[in-house]
DNA sequence: TAAAGGTTTCAGAAATTTTTGAAATAGAAA
DNA sequence: TTTCTATTTCAAAAATTTCTGAAACCTTTA
């Protein structure tokens, strides 16, 4: 297979993926860009690249800086500033989780709080609400839990034990 | 509390969740509505308590079905079809996870097969991408295994196994 | 200070996703 | 068979998300 097409199949195929996360194509198609550049670009690589506006490829890329998930570039003697992407695919998973944690899991987590003030007594359906809210209070502070344990942990101790937990 | 009051935003909260986890709003609120409700509600409730049309609620009452996570219920006498929601939160998170990892984690890993087979001494460019399509390789095939694992284990060995490893 | 080179913003346009509602379909009861 | 009730489908409309491009906004250099 040619660099080219290997190349687009990536970027089409990463871009695909992004979107069934709720992360836009763009977006996720910028990142896989810079993943397989072996040097930093530049917004005009990236628009030219993608084929997109610069306004695009710029809230994009400030997006991607946000997450933590790339970071700029700047040289000596050239204005223009360049980007890199963390290429460690550990380091990425983690930014993503702790983004994810903290923008999806919390409000989720303040809202089954304030629910769970319910009095549960009152009828069938107080009763059905109060427990549904319960058993996913319980799971989600575990799911939780489990999520600042995998941040923390360093990949090999975790690729590690989870290899000797599968086998 | 109120338990209209409760409700609401019970299912608002869901909703939300649920579009930034690329399922669409109305999807994720039929699941909540079921998830707390004591009792098998037919199209028609659904239709009524979030105030959707007929086409909406069927098409997502399917679709929920077809990801494991609502079930039919027929009643002697009643033409009417009637739905439950699979309460348990753990069969939830393990239907979720493997609906997701079918359609999505598989075939990412099918493209990155495929282009695998590009040559990385050509140039840098190429061996970058051909090195990040490995990196990603290693580490999806790591998540399916434990995805796998995860799904095939029960909730109270993976809670328990999870326990000691936080502490 | 002014000009040049680059970045950011954002209103409107375009694309995509979701929803509606009515017609088609299915199937049980009369 | 016909009627009646309920489900499914799907083209068009509505809503939402994403993208464009030009103007505003820095910052550096002359």
């Amino acid at each position: 297979m040619e660099w080219q097409e290997g190349k687009d199949k990536f970027l089409q195929a990463w871009g695909t993926l992004g979107t069934s996360w709720g992360i836009n194509r763009t977006m996720a198609q910028i990142h896989a860009l810079m993943m397989i550049s072996p040097r930093a670009l530049s917004a005009d690589e990236v628009m030219e690249e993608l084929q997109i506006s610069r306004g695009n490829a710029n809230m994009n890329i400030r997006a991607l800086m946000d997450w933590g998930l790339v970071y700029k570039e700047l040289r000596a003697g050239d204005r223009r500033e360049y980007f890199v992407a963390e290429k460690d695919m550990w380091k990425v998973v983690r930014q993503i989780i702790l983004n994810r944690k903290k923008k999806e899991l919390e409000p989720i987590l303040k809202v089954l709080d304030e629910i769970s003030g319910i009095d549960g007594t009152v009828n069938e359906d107080a009763e059905a609400l109060a427990k549904a809210v319960n058993d996913i209070k319980l799971f989600s502070s575990k799911a939780d839990a489990t999520l600042d344990m995998l941040v923390k942990a360093d990949s090999n101790w975790f690729v590690g034990t989870f290899m000797k937990m599968i086998k």
